[in-house]
RNA sequence: GCGGUCGUAGCUUAGCUGGUUAAAGCGCUACCCUGUCACGGUAGAGAUCGUGGGUUCAAAUCCCAUCGGCCGCG
């Protein structure tokens, strides 16, 4: 663990925010921060040159996609996940567990791991029962699924062609130990926001023992004194769902485990998510970093910094980019629109990247509608840097004590 | 001038042995995307079937005329 630490550089007086910084072996991260995702050795639509001209300080990938493609064993031989695409930076591993969540009870189906239903809808009426109708439709879906879970591990069936593979937490660390991310995560079950109290559960309890595995085969490979030049943090997955006793249980069991940092993951409701932030990190040891995964819409990272996550990932910046939708001051738009046809002002007058520097957003439009490929290029230089800045900015502003006149300002104008 | 052929949504076409609200792809208009199955998904608008007659209970479908395009012969 000589290559990391975590210091606490100024905390909001009234909240759980605070700003800081990690250190790694490949660099700094200066948190709160984004972390721009690469799920393939890659930031998709642009080289690291641009990723690294957005500031971004560090890339996310997918253990279970670069086993599957192009594997393992070619990454470790490349000299590692950030030699082997060119990012000198510092580097993460996401353990797969996702995987279990979005190839299984999400497959083909319309469900995200944010539910809009709120506390009062149909995800409460489960909370305690099991509806025998529910148990039945979720038995027939799971035929379709491509992702099933047991005691052990999860079995996936690869979604590129088929083929059958195992992922246990004892091969989930194998293989991010040959990727060679700087910092990796302990392989969990991400749970589905309809998901009964009764297994968000089982789930979760699944999840701590998974949690204690990766632990002891991570140290069994890397014991904490060994000095060398491939050492890599743990951070343990606290999971819980949208149930705030499970979410405290969770953070207490794994919180209380010698992981370098955490990740917070599974499903939250959307209004609450804050709050279960917050539950989470009241009982999660202060001095280590603390991980929200997959979130990144502008009012979440206001929310899970107040409410003390120090770090960030998410898709959506780079998927809405290549998809025509765009962050700008006054909130999304979609470029697509037909009004942006003959708007020959930048993406976002105040901001500072190279696509509104350069740009109209007549032309981003253009390139849209003919699916010219510079479209997503530029599409995703805007979001990324929108949303990294973004996080650079709310840092600064606890730096500097307007953290609350920040948030106020920027989401009223954002979601006016 | 004669013979043939075609004319159905913005575009390219299906339907044409007559019978429910004329179909599709692309385009168009919106919306969605939160540890990437994702340059993806969902929804919607849009055609009085070239025009005018006729036959029929009923015509995009059959008949006549006419206009326009294309091909061949003069």
């Amino acid at each position: 663990m000589s290559g990391f630490k975590f210091s606490i550089v100024k905390k909001l007086k009234s909240a759980l925010g605070r700003a800081g910084v990690l250190n790694t072996p490949h660099g700094k991260i200066e948190t709160p921060a984004f972390v721009v995702v690469g799920t393939k050795a890659t930031v998709k639509a642009l080289t690291p040159e641009q990723v690294s001209s957005l500031e971004a300080e560090v890339v996310l990938a997918n253990t279970y996609h670069l086993y599957l493609q192009p594997g393992a064993e070619i990454v470790r031989k490349a000299g590692g996940l950030g030699k082997f695409m060119n990012w000198t930076g510092p580097t993460m591993t996401d353990s797969g567990g996702f995987q279990a969540f979005s190839l299984g009870a999400a497959f083909g189906q319309k469900v995200s791991k944010i539910s809009k239903e709120g506390p009062g809808g149909y995800s409460s009426i489960l909370q305690n029962t099991r509806i025998p109708n529910e148990t039945r439709r979720e038995k027939a879906e799971e035929a379709g699924r491509l992702a099933r879970i047991d005691d052990d591990g999860v079995t996936f069936k690869s979604h590129i062609d088929g083929s059958e593979h195992r992922f246990t937490p004892e091969s989930s660390i194998k293989i991010q130990k040959d990727l060679g991310a700087d910092i990796i995560f302990a392989f969990d079950e991400c749970t589905s926001p309809h998901a009964s109290y009764a297994y968000q559960k089982e789930a979760m309890d699944r999840t701590h023992r998974w949690a204690q595995r990766s632990l002891s085969s991570h140290l069994a490979v890397s014991p904490p004194s060994e000095p060398n030049g491939t050492e890599q943090a743990l951070f343990g997955i606290v999971q819980g769902g949208r149930f705030e006793d499970l979410r405290r249980e969770s953070a207490k069991i794994i919180g209380g485990m010698d992981f370098d940092g955490f990740g917070i993951g599974g499903s939250f409701d959307k209004e609450d998510m804050h709050n279960a932030v917050g539950w989470v990190n009241k009982i999660l040891p202060e001095e280590k970093p603390r991980h929200l995964l997959g979130i990144g819409e502008p009012a979440d990272l206001f929310g899970g910094v107040e409410n003390g996550a120090d770090l960030f990932d998410c898709v959506a910046p780079t998927r809405m980019a290549r998809n025509g939708t765009l962050y700008t001051n006054d909130g999304k738009i979609n470029i697509l629109n037909s009004a942006f046809r003959t708007d020959f002002s930048p993406i976002d007058e105040n901001c500072g990247c190279y696509a509104c520097k350069n740009f109209t957003r007549a032309y981003v439009a253009h390139l849209f509608r003919a699916r010219e490929m510079l479209g997503a290029t530029l599409g995703s230089i805007h979001n990324l840097y929108f949303i990294v800045n973004l996080v650079k900015k709310i840092r600064q502003s606890i730096l500097d004590g307007n953290f609350s006149e920040f948030k106020e300002k920027f989401l009223g104008r954002y979601y006016k």
